[in-house]
DNA sequence: AAGTTCTTATTAC
DNA sequence: CTAACGGTAATAAGAACTT
């Protein structure tokens, strides 16, 4: 077997564009032309949820993902709000990753890894050549359009990190192809946000120290970045020399399995709180079953069993500050007995120490064995 | 002193 | 007038603890 991460690999990474919102619009052909918002209820403006994905139009009044669902209904109350519906997403995704798939062993490539349910990264070294490289992306973007009406957008390079950034630069409905060579001078002019690892935070302390493009970035040593942001400062000093050798892969095992909930309204009503959280414990029960039962479907991950040693109880007050309580068995159990009653021990600690209105409450179960 | 556990911070989709 | 801010998961770091 030939071992592409030591020599020049070829990344793609394909992305597909306003995904939630733009299978809406497939499904609606009437709200083309119009602001689609898919995300939690508005609910006049007083909704707690935020945005999933907002297409295009809606973009233009400054509604993107993640954004809360007030604020886009205030930037735009006559915009189509719609639910998220993750059925019929996944359904589609499905089929988009077996075309992928399908397409990715005719040109006689070895790896696919999805991402998300809209997101995959493939290993196509074995292409040997951007020629190659780019006639797939095509036939991949014409094979999305014409199977499911959903345009996508194809980022190819070195490896995984410009591939992405590829992606990102030419959305939505592009194409685009860093080489090797190309990589220096397509990073220097982009800001630093626009490097994978670099979120808000570490961009504002950047910022302060006049570190605004990936270029000024070069000026700061692995050192200095090591002593600023620890471990992901060196990753950041490899990245902005265009530098990612993590390889693409396929299997990947949950760690963790959880469940949150945010009330209505914050509360302090033991009823409302207790009674929500016996249904979370039940939902993180019944995925731990479906997790040891659950064939693996296409990207499916499984952790391939059933007993866990962690415990972790979230509680988030009125004011979005956020606590989190655990506790680790010395034996791994998988038993739903001892996980409510310890998770609801966890809990009432919580609802003890503090007299806050809580916001959101949370159970995640960890150290999966 | 080393290993484990607990908690928080950050990122990403 | 500023805040507004879901759900799920991974990773890292440092404090707190146990052995």
């Amino acid at each position: 077997m030939l071992k592409y991460s030591n020599m020049q690999r070829i990344i793609l990474h394909i992305d597909m564009d306003y995904f939630f919102a733009q299978i809406e619009e497939r499904e609606n052909p009437q709200f083309r032309g119009k602001p689609v918002v898919v995300g939690a209820d508005p609910k006049g403006g007083r909704g707690r949820g935020v945005v999933s994905t907002a297409n295009y139009i809606a973009r233009k009044f400054g509604i993107h993902s993640a954004l809360p669902i007030s604020k886009a209904y205030k930037l735009c109350p006559e915009a189509i709000f719609l639910p998220v519906n993750m059925q019929l997403y996944q359904k589609v995704s499905e089929n988009i990753m077996s075309y992928i798939s399908k397409l990715l062993s005719q040109f006689g490539g070895h790896d696919m890894e999805i991402v998300s349910l809209d997101e995959a990264y493939l290993d196509i070294s074995s292409l040997r050549n951007y020629k190659k490289a780019e006639n797939l992306a095509k036939k991949l973007k014409k094979e999305i359009l014409e199977k499911e009406k959903l345009t996508s957008t194809v980022g190819i390079g070195p490896n995984k990190v410009i591939a992405k950034m590829a992606t990102d630069k030419a959305k939505p409905n592009g194409l685009l192809v860093i080489k090797a060579n190309q990589v220096k001078k397509f990073l220097e002019p982009l800001d630093i946000e626009d490097l994978p690892g670099i979120g808000p935070k570490t961009a504002e302390r950047l910022r302060e120290v006049r570190i605004n493009k990936i270029k000024d970035l070069k000026n700061l040593s692995k050192s200095k970045l090591r002593e600023m942001f620890g471990k992901v400062g060196e990753t950041i000093y490899e990245r902005a020399r265009g530098i990612d050798e993590t390889p693409v892969t396929s299997e990947e095992t949950i760690k963790s399995i959880g469940k949150e909930h945010t009330f209505e309204k914050d509360t302090r009503d033991p009823e409302i709180i207790f009674e929500t959280f016996e249904k979370i414990i039940k939902d993180v029960w019944q995925e731990i079953l479906e997790n040891k039962l659950g064939a693996r479907e296409a990207g499916g991950r499984r952790a391939g069993c059933s007993l866990f040693r962690t415990i972790t109880v979230i509680c988030r007050y009125q004011g979005f500050e956020t606590h989190t309580k655990s506790k680790t068995f010395k034996e791994p159990t998988n038993n739903l007995e001892i996980l409510k009653k310890e998770a609801k021990k966890l809990l009432l600690k919580f609802l003890i120490e503090k007299p806050k209105l809580i916001r959101l409450i949370g159970l995640r179960i960890s150290s999966l064995q």
